[in-house]
Parts: structure tokens; C-alpha cells; sequence
DNA sequence: ATGGTCGGCCTCCGA
């Protein structure tokens, strides 16, 4: 089975996009990040018409996430826990296909020198605290979204251009270790362990045309679902077209 | 010379 993330700036705005890449992709599991839309808004009945079931958490604006599948899902969660004042729409947790995933949104954390940048810290730290109790059910396990973290220099164009960014800074960076060596894979890594390759680029500055990107999208594997890990890759196409998101899609496959 | 990144939206904020 093949499992997708992708962080589509705006369900609506994006809805030919997604949809064109679905119907080519076939994703059995596709994870959404920034979907900038309430509940009530998100476009059931195109998703449907793919066949696909859905759930959403949703939020006017900013954040959103959803999980896509072919089979039924259960939710299992709908916030990030061990926040119970934290309103914002970054995380849904569900069963399908046999397998737990998380959608997962993680937030941006700049200007560093804002309260933002504490907000993302003490994220990742409930997130970790989480994902412990997670990994405790040794079950076959995916956490993928938009992490908002560049792991290490080589996944980014010029390191250089992204010193002191929240994406990039040494605090994010360690939380994201923190994260990984409870017990995860980072699928792209463990199958592309030389690649230099992005999830991002930027709107300005011809970030696209130049290749001038970063590897902020990850799907982290328990040790469960680690051992079925086929496959992993960037999926480029959907950011070279028309009216693209500025992020592209990351998938796995897991065999068995 | 002109333009300059998008999307959503209480025309600026968030990324």
C-alpha cells in the first residue's frame, strides 16, 4: 500500500491540482496539511467521487488537516495531546488500512523572536511525549505532514540563506532528533541516504525554477511499519503545474 | 520600463 502527504495551501484553491494527482498517484492513504477551511467547507463530494472516505479537522483561514483512504477510517484522535487550550487544526490521528497514521501539521515557528517559536518547541515536545505512547503499541505506525523542520544542511538549498530561521534552527532541529531517535524512520532518509532532494520551495524569487528548495515534509515510521518500508520518494510534478502549492507530495510504500 | 509570491480575507496576516 502507498501512503501520500502533502500540504496543499488551500483545499479550495487546490482542488484541481489534488484531484488531478490523486486520479494519477492512487494513493490508498493521502495525508493533508493547510487546508485553510472549515469543516463544512471542504469539498466532500469531489473526494467522494474519487473514492475516497475522509476526515478533516478544520479551521477558518489558517491550519486544517485531513486523511484520505480507500478503506474506512477511524479517528483517533482529533488535537495533539496534553494541550487541552490549543485550538488550532495541526493534528488528526486515525486507523485505516490496518495501520495508525497522523496528519500532521506542525507550526511554523517564525519570527523567532515572537511567541511562535515557543508554541512550535513545546509542540514538538507534546508531539514526542505522544508519539512515546504511540510506539508503545507497537503497532504499524506513520506520522507524516508538514514538519516545518530541514533536518540537516543537506536538505536545503543554502543553509547559509536559512541561519536563524525557525526551520532551521538548532533548537528545531534537535526536537526533531528528539522526535526521530524515540524509535522512528525517517522513510526518505533510510531509503535515499545520499539524496538531495526538496518538498518546498518558495513562491518568490523563482525559488522553483532554481531549485532553490527545502525538505520540510517527512513521514516518520515505527519500528513496525519500518520493517514493510519498500519504497519512499518525491513526487516533483504536482509543483511544476498550474496554480501549484508551494509544497509537493512525499510517499512510501509498505509492503505486505 | 515594468514587476515584484500566494491564499484567505474585517486591506493585512501567515507562510
Amino acid at each position: 500500500m502507498t501512503l501520500a502527504s502533502w500540504n496543499v495551501n488551500s483545499i479550495k484553491a487546490r482542488l484541481a491540482n489534488v484531484t488531478a494527482w490523486i486520479k494519477s498517484f492512487k494513493p490508498d492513504v493521502l495525508l493533508l496539511q493547510e487546508l485553510k477551511c472549515q469543516e463544512e467547507s471542504f469539498p466532500v463530494l469531489e473526494i467522494r467521487s474519487l473514492g475516497y472516505r475522509h476526515e478533516t479537522v478544520g479551521q477558518k483561514s489558517y491550519n486544517g488537516v485531513a486523511v484520505l483512504s480507500t478503506e474506512p477510517i477511524a479517528v483517533r484522535e482529533r488535537t495533539l495531546p496534553g494541550d487541552e487550550t490549543d485550538s488550532q487544526a495541526r493534528y488528526l490521528e486515525v486507523e485505516t488500512h490496518g495501520l495508525v497514521a497522523a496528519s500532521i501539521y506542525l507550526p511554523n515557528g517564525n519570527p523567532v523572536a515572537s511567541g511562535k517559536f515557543g508554541y512550535k518547541l513545546a509542540w514538538m515536545g507534546r508531539l514526542a511525549r505522544h508519539a512515546e505512547a504511540l510506539l508503545r503499541e507497537e503497532r504499524v505506525l506513520v506520522l507524516g505532514g508538514d514538519y516545518n523542520v530541514i533536518p540537516q544542511a543537506e536538505d536545503c538549498y543554502d543553509p547559509q540563506a536559512w541561519q536563524g530561521d525557525a526551520l532551521f534552527r538548532p533548537e528545531s532541529r534537535q526536537a526533531f532528533r528528539t522526535l526521530v531517535n524515540l524509535g522512528f524512520t525517517e522513510a526518505y532518509r533510510q531509503i535515499h541516504p545520499k539524496m538531495r532532494d526538496y518538498t518546498f520551495w518558495d513562491y518568490q524569487g523563482g525559488a522553483w525554477q532554481n531549485d532553490l528548495g527545502v525538505r520540510i515534509d517527512h513521514l516518520l515510521l515505527s519500528p513496525q511499519a519500518a520493517d514493510r518500508l519498500a519504497d519512499c520518494g518525491i513526487d516533483r510534478r504536482p509543483r511544476g503545474a498550474d496554480k501549484a502549492s508551494d509544497h509537493t507530495p512525499i510517499w512510501c510504500r509498505l509492503d505486505r
